[in-house]
DNA sequence: ATAGATGCAAATATTTTGCCGCCTG
DNA sequence: CAGGCGGCAAAATATTTGCATCTAT
């Protein structure tokens, strides 16, 4: 899906459950489907403000909270972190996360197949379920060369 | 393993890490390990007053801190909410998370294994994997059946 | 026209930090 | 007895809410 289609359809999804469309949102929802990043609201909240800088960032929370309660976006949150925003791939996908540079990257999910094993667990422990969440931690090739080459210079 | 050992094992770490065992510091580690439950800093400050009236949230956070560095407890973090401790299975494993009563239990790893998984996508990033989180989000059998009563009342 | 949205500020909630007196090692 | 630790309060961070004004439908 291109993301002029994936626009529309959260604009349709938002209108069809009575929200309305302002030119805040409509600017939002354009800078959510661009992101390839996992932006927070703050980071959001500075992109929005290039086009309208009167926004607050209250608004950008209220439309957040929106979006994620029509499902067209999915919140990442973190432990003494922001809570990080992703709109262009709305549906449960694992995601891979540089515990450095706080990078955090989708996983293509040919790769992996939680699907299956998720369904197991429904079974055997009566839980209905309805999504789930993996993340894996590691260092990004960027950063384990970075540290390589501060190590090299230390010794 | 049990608890009487797990404790052990945590006292052990702290000390060759070069930290003091306290009395706070000690009941703290008890209470972690006797909960199966995934409580949160402000739980664990709750039970701690039980026994120390006097101790202090700020201390229960200190506590934290030191155990996660030296890799004793483990912080599952959420948007939105406060983060839960997990010491008596500080290795990364599943959880289960019931999203109307917030309960977490964790799965057993025997009916999942991401550990295969995650090492694929070690080969395809280039990354270093350091740990994995996966939740499951789902309604527990509880709620499942509270909802569908509160549903028949209502028609 | 009007229900709902924005924007500002203040409130909440969670976690961290500074400082001082106390206690463990 | 010295540096780390506990406790208190204040700060920092992240998110939500109240309210007056404005606007999309």
């Amino acid at each position: 899906m291109d993301e002029e289609t994936r626009v529309n359809t959260v604009v349709s999804r938002l209108r069809d459950a009575g929200y309305r469309i302002t030119p805040q949102r409509m600017a939002l929802i354009e800078i959510l489907c661009q992101s390839d990043r996992h932006p927070s609201a703050g980071q959001l909240h500075e992109q929005l403000k290039q086009r309208f800088p009167t926004t607050s960032l209250a608004t950008v929370y209220k439309t957040l909270n929106v979006l994620k309660e029509v499902g067209e976006v999915m919140e990442i949150g973190f432990a003494g972190s922001d809570a990080r925003y992703d709109s262009a791939h709305p549906d449960p996908h694992p995601h891979l996360i540089c515990v450095q540079c706080r990078r955090i990257e989708d996983i293509d999910v040919q790769q992996l197949k939680p699907e299956s094993q998720v369904e197991k667990i429904a079974e055997r422990s009566g839980y209905r379920i309805l999504s789930y969440r993996m993340d894996v931690y590691g260092l990004c090739p960027r950063c384990q060369q970075e540290m390589a080459e501060s190590q090299a210079a230390a010794s």
